[in-house]
This record gives C-alpha cells, structure tokens and sequence, in this order.
DNA sequence: CGGGCTATTTACCAACTGTTAAATTACAAC
DNA sequence: GTTGTAATTTAACAGTTGGTAAATAGCCCG
C-alpha cells in the first residue's frame, strides 16, 4: 500500500492538459465545473459529442459525470436550462414597453443587449444543434419570444406606422418584423457557424452600430412597404 | 440448394418497407439511388448519420455502399458536390448583370429565385450541419458568393444610390447587405431548422412576396441609412 | 492520527460503427 | 439451359459509446 504514489505521475496517457491528480472536490464545485465544461464540449461538438471527450477535457473520467448526472440527457436538460431559461432579462420587456423613449432608442437599445447575449458562440451553436435534432430548446425558445417579444416589437411597429393596435398582426407585418430580427440573428450565425469571425472590428460596439442601421432601415421602409 | 428460396420472406427483419428482395441494378441506377437516398439521409440525420441506417433506408445492406464508395467521406463529398455546386445557376449572374432590369426588379427576381432554389430542407440542413462540423462546404460555397454575387450586389446598390462604384466596400455597406441576405436565407433556417413551417401559406408565391418586401425595404432606406 | 464518508477511478458490458474479406446469387449472353 | 460477371449479401473485426458495479483514496471529523 505504502508503495502506491497518490498519481503516479505518467501512468495515465502522458500528456494530458494538466492535473492527472485526483482532487477531491465539493460536490456543488464539481457540479459548476461540470456543468460549464458541458456547455462549451457541447456548443463545439454538439450533443452528440462523447461524455468521454468532456471528461477527458475536464481532467476526469466519464464515470464520474454519471456521479452528477444520471444520464447524459439529464446532462444536456441541464445545460439547455441554464443557457436559455436564465439568460432571457425581464427588463428587455419593460424597455419595450417604456412611455418615455422613442421607438428607434427602444429598437436598438434591446437589439443590442440582446445580440451581446445571444450572440455568442455558446448560445448560437447549441440553439441551433437543438433545432437540427429535437427542437426541444428552440420549440421553448420560440414560444418565449411569440409570448414576450414580437408582440411588443408589432406594437410598437404599429405606433411607428400611425396605425392602430387592434387585431392580431397578419403574415406579411410578422414576415418583415422576422426580417430584422433574423438579419441580426444571422450576425450570430455567420459568426459562429460558418465561422467569419475574422472581420478586423469584431466589437460589441461595432455590432451595436450595424445593428443600429438595421433597425432604422426596418423603420425608414415599414411604412412604404407595407401600404403597397 | 433448390431449397433455398430467393429470400425467405420474413427471414429478415420482419417490418421493413418494403423489398426484402436481392433486386440486382445497373450500377448507374444503384448509384443514384445511393447518392439520391444519403442526400435525404443526411439532411434528416446529419452527416454523422449511420451508414448502416442509410442503407436500411435504401432497403439494401450496408456494405453494398462499399461498393460504389470507398469510404463513408467519398460519398459525403459526392452528396456535397451534387447539392451545391450543381445549383448555382451562372442566369442569376447575366439577370444582377442586365442593363435592361431596374435594381428592384433585378434583386426580387434573383432572391425569389434563388430562395426557391435554397430554402429547402436538405439544402439548408447540410448546409448548417456542415457549417457546425468542418464547414467543408459553408467555406467553399460563401466564396463562390464572394466572387460571384456580392459584388455585384455592392454594385447594383451603389447604382442605385447614385455613387460611384470605384472602391472596395466598406464593412457597412457589406453588413447592410448581409442584412437583407440573412433575412432571406433566415426564412429557411426557420422552416427547416426550426420547423416553423406550419404557416397556413407556404408556396414559393407567398415566399416571392415576402421576399419582395425584404428587397423593397432594403431599397427604400439603404441610401438614408448609409448617408447617416 | 485513525476512521468513515464519499468523490473518484478502474474494470467491464452490450450495443453500435466504419470498414474489409469472402461467400452468394441475379441477370445477361451464349 | 449453362455459365460467367459482378451486384449484393453474410461474416467478422477493431474501435467507440453510454452506462453499471466494484474498488480506491482524499478529506473532514473526532
């Protein structure tokens, strides 16, 4: 027994990215260390990455990830939970909603933020992993925005127009309205799909301002195009 | 051996759609069948699809694949090759290029199109399931938009808003041209990613009037947004 | 500093996956 | 009909994968 080494060091395949010691954690650590590392195995592998892979990545074996997590579903609820239940701010709805600013500030302000959310490597990749296999994360996802966001964005697209807010928005109103907010989406997918992340000014800022011009293009022409 | 029966129906697994039969093809026919078959394959599974469900999905044995394909690879590529590089049609670069058509003419008829030619399942999904693994076919294919359409794109706006074309675009104007190509493209991210195509209308007439409306907005305000 | 709780690992399993090699048999030509 | 070509299948393999159970050992408590 005595002649065991805690980790003899070289044992395990010898270049391994660092602690090959068996640390001992608190289980609340493991779990944060866990769960994290699962987000970005999974945004970068999709969910079909290995739980072998992520171990390794975290410096553990995948047995232990069943320790946390039952199965690897409940691994992926978890992350799907914490990527896109939390990360939606209530305060977007009251900006919307404000008496005080215009419709342009209300439009850019929320894009903006909203983009410096989701616009990110982490939530674009598994959005979409999502919607290529079960749609479980994207079905939630959409109904949250139909509920919380495009009706505020006719709304206030209405109030723009002049017109009354008065029945419930017809396809070619919501079909513009798509058209921004996947114009911005798209930023994301560009991005961080097909990889054009490689633009000299890649800053929130300059997001800010071609997200800027996408919106005062939605509403320079709302008006003129759908009175056609 | 005259006991043998050509296939002992039910032998194999029972419920399979249809031939259990050893049906003996030309190579041609079988090959097309393959490529035919792994292109819906993959746009429903992936490209990490199993071969072996492939083939069960062609009502043949895995191994024959084998036999028109070296490699799971080759007849990735073969799939990727046929999808994309077929359906570029060199019209659309006479049609941007035309000194009849007006610009909104010209970008409506291209987009609509170009949609009915890109917003379909299999297109979209390979192409997203590429863009998330090796971006094989994303790389190659938004150079051929570079080259071919882009340009032209950047030219016929600046046409449009009166300026020369001397110059290599600025990040603005490209990004406020994304805007209006993701917006469109974004139509099929949403039907076929997100599996929001339970519209009551989904013809490629409807599509041709969003898009028109897409086109019309980006017209209408590109000159005051880039002015600003 | 000894003991116990439990975090972590090792060993193992069954099903799956791409791929190869050999056996079978459908079909066309004679 | 016989036969030969090659389309198609069966058999088999090595590596992978999610998951289980038992063994090991780090750390807190007395």
């Amino acid at each position: 027994m005595s002649s065991i080494r805690k980790n003899p060091a070289g044992l395990n395949h010898a270049s391994r990215s660092a602690e090959l010691v068996r640390r001992r954690l608190p289980p609340g650590d493991r779990e944060r260390l866990i769960v994290d590392g699962a987000i970005a195995f999974f945004s970068e592998h999709g969910l079909d990455g290995q739980l072998r892979d992520l171990a390794r990545q975290l410096g553990i074996t995948h047995t232990l990830l069943y320790h946390y997590f039952p199965t690897k579903q409940a691994l992926i609820e978890r992350v799907y939970a914490e990527m896109f239940e939390g990360r939606w701010k209530p305060e977007w709805e009251s900006l919307l909603d404000s008496k005080k600013l215009d419709i342009e500030t209300k439009l850019t302000s929320f894009y903006a933020d909203y983009a410096s959310v989701v616009i990110k490597p982490d939530w674009v990749r598994i959005f979409i992993y999502s919607g290529l296999s079960d749609r479980y994360i994207t079905d939630r996802y959409f109904s949250l925005l139909r509920e919380k966001l495009f009706p505020r964005l006719v709304r206030e697209t209405r109030k723009h127009r002049g017109i009354s807010n008065r029945g419930k928005p017809s396809e070619r109103e919501l079909e513009l309205l798509m058209g921004l907010h996947g114009s911005i989406f798209y930023m994301g997918i560009r991005r961080w799909i097909y990889g054009q992340n490689d633009h000299d000014n890649l800053s929130e800022a300059s997001d800010a301002n071609y997200i800027h011009d996408r919106v005062r293009s939605y509403l320079l022409s709302v008006s003129a195009v759908l009175k056609v």
